[in-house]
DNA sequence: CTTCTTGCAAAGATTTTGCAGGATC
DNA sequence: GATCCTGCAAAATCTTTGCAAGAAG
């Protein structure tokens, strides 16, 4: 039994043929797909996956913090698998593909910074950063 | 002739109803707008204002930066006028309202730990807080 | 065998596009 | 007057919902 799939079992999901095919075609996926996206790769492993099952799906695995959502330049949204623990996502402009890495601590004050300059206070925060991957880095050289 | 209307022109662009009228409604609500959200307020000025028009023009502004896209926390994007410069917005999770705030340059640091834990080569940013706005604060103390 | 899930189909909502008429400069 | 913009209508997408059948525990 994989990582996510005693994690869902223990919130007390079941696993069906849906769930596993859509969180093998995400971690198969070399960028973040988009949930239409999954739906038709998913139909390679699960025929009959349908896009209601699969907007559902991601709903309650976004909620499981299995995957995490992320906004592509032209404001789509698509999912990647998530690393455990608090991280951001940095995807590539060029290509696509998308790394993970940890929140920093430095939260902390600019949290107190913009407390104290919006009056609001911080409770959560979005934060993406887009960039160039190692390899487009390569090609841009070139 | 207001700043952005300065700035419009400046870019080349013409100075219509239906800009005009788009404007004025984000700026004179207390909230993020969707983009058929303004389409409806924006008949009120420009009575013939249809869902193409936002669209194409909302995407234009953003390019000018006289408006910034947020998204909110079902996912779905919406606008608010932009203040001048580099600039982020924090929401209200309970009224919705936003604030923006100055980016700070602790990103400089930010950027150089991403670059050297994922390789990427940091290029943007796309940062967004959620929290509780002072009324809201007051709201729940009660 | 009870409860959770699925998948269909349909409805709803959102976004995009082509193009002729109208407005701006 | 030339060019840019608009607004309509239609199409293309995307997302949600109700419900009966099927699967998981």
């Amino acid at each position: 039994m994989s990582e996510w799939e005693t994690r869902l079992a223990a919130s007390g999901y079941r696993l069906t043929a849906a769930r596993r095919a859509i969180l093998q075609v995400l971690s198969e996926s070399p960028v973040p797909l988009s949930p239409l996206e999954i739906c038709r790769q998913g139909q390679a492993r699960c025929t009959s996956l349908g896009p209601a099952t699969v907007y559902r799906t991601l709903e309650l695995l976004e909620k499981e913090s299995l995957v995490r959502r992320v906004y592509q330049e032209n404001g789509a949204c698509a999912y990647l698998p998530a690393l455990p623990g608090h991280r951001h996502a940095i995807l590539c402009r060029s290509c696509g593909r998308a790394a993970e890495f940890p929140g920093s601590e430095d939260w902390e004050s600019l949290a107190a910074l913009v407390q104290q300059a919006t009056g609001y206070r911080v409770e959560g925060h979005l934060l993406q950063l887009m960039g160039l991957c190692p390899d487009c880095q390569r090609e841009e050289a070139k």
